[in-house]
DNA sequence: TACATAATGTAATAATATAACATTACATTA
DNA sequence: TAATGTAATGTTATATTATTACATTATGTA
């Protein structure tokens, strides 16, 4: 159960600057390898989501873009978050109808996300073996996988 | 890795009848258990819920409901199946924001829901260790866990 | 340049879900 | 059985999340 990135730092004070450095560096390799243009909404928008580790959702990011676009619609958001969600720089919460930033895109990887209910952080761990599980357990129904959802709601160190 | 029920047999055409009579009938059981009132509305909403092993979102259900009930609104559905949800009776599929009738809700059980996107069935399968092996992962990071969502999207053997 | 494609602008609306408060039904027990 | 408290439902309104449709603009390529 490798770690994708050291979660127990995530929860402490930590310097979040170097977390958005890499991320829009990861966003740049990421567009370039695949032909991907980041455009000046998606990458404004990738920095608001990955401005913390907290769950975000949708119109709550169309309130802080509107900071700078006044007259952005929330088709705006949503087709950002499409194209981000597609290269793989941001994940949806399905259990909050809310996202995160991506600490990993650069790397092919399934993750469990753990999701604090206090403060909403959220913490994507990597889950291979889980995934694996799952499709052993999918294939003995003679079911196609395509894609898997992993969430646990809960409450982190600090919270607890 | 325990099957709950035979979901080979659910993609078959099978006598759903029985599928329905058990479940109403684990209903009674249930609520009579817990002191609970299965009021007709809960009933019905069961019923409607469970009439398919397809995931059936909260306005087709309220559709549905009106035939019999033209004044129903919205709420009147939430309230059913959040009393549903909590005795265990049903099951709200995050990543569909759409809900199917449990077949084992008699027993304490961990579930994985395998979704085919063609046909919308939804397979229920027992998870323990799945959950197990989640839950450690958490712990590594002192995540306190409260609740599993574990959805797997693809095609079922009939659609594949 | 001309063209094709991708991205964005803009307006409207669809789809999902909850809040607030009034009323009714039900169970308990005085 | 009448009084009381609680659970369930009725009713209206509104909040939240997400998409459709079509026009316009930007970008890359022939
Ligand atoms: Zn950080
Ligand atoms: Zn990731
Ligand atoms: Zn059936
Ligand atoms: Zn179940």
């Amino acid at each position: 159960m490798k770690k994708l990135v050291d979660e127990k730092a995530l929860q402490q004070p930590h310097d979040h600057q170097l977390c958005m450095t890499q991320t829009l560096l990861s966003a740049e390799k990421i567009c370039m390898d695949q032909g991907a243009r980041l455009t000046a909404i998606r990458r404004r928008i990738l920095e608001l989501v990955c401005s913390s580790h907290k769950a975000i959702g949708a119109y709550e990011l169309l309130d802080l873009f509107r900071e700078e676009d006044t007259k952005a619609k929330p088709v705006t958001i949503y087709r950002a978050l499409d194209f981000l969600i597609d290269v793989g720089l941001v994940h949806k919460i399905e259990s909050l109808n809310a996202f995160i930033g991506c600490l990993q895109a650069e790397k092919k990887h399934q993750s469990v996300i753990l999701i604090c209910d206090d403060c909403k952080n959220a913490y994507e761990l990597d889950a291979a073996p889980v995934y694996q599980s799952v499709f052993e357990m999918g294939k003995k129904i003679q079911f196609t996988p395509r894609s898997l959802t992993i969430e646990l709601h809960g409450l982190c160190a600090s919270c607890a």
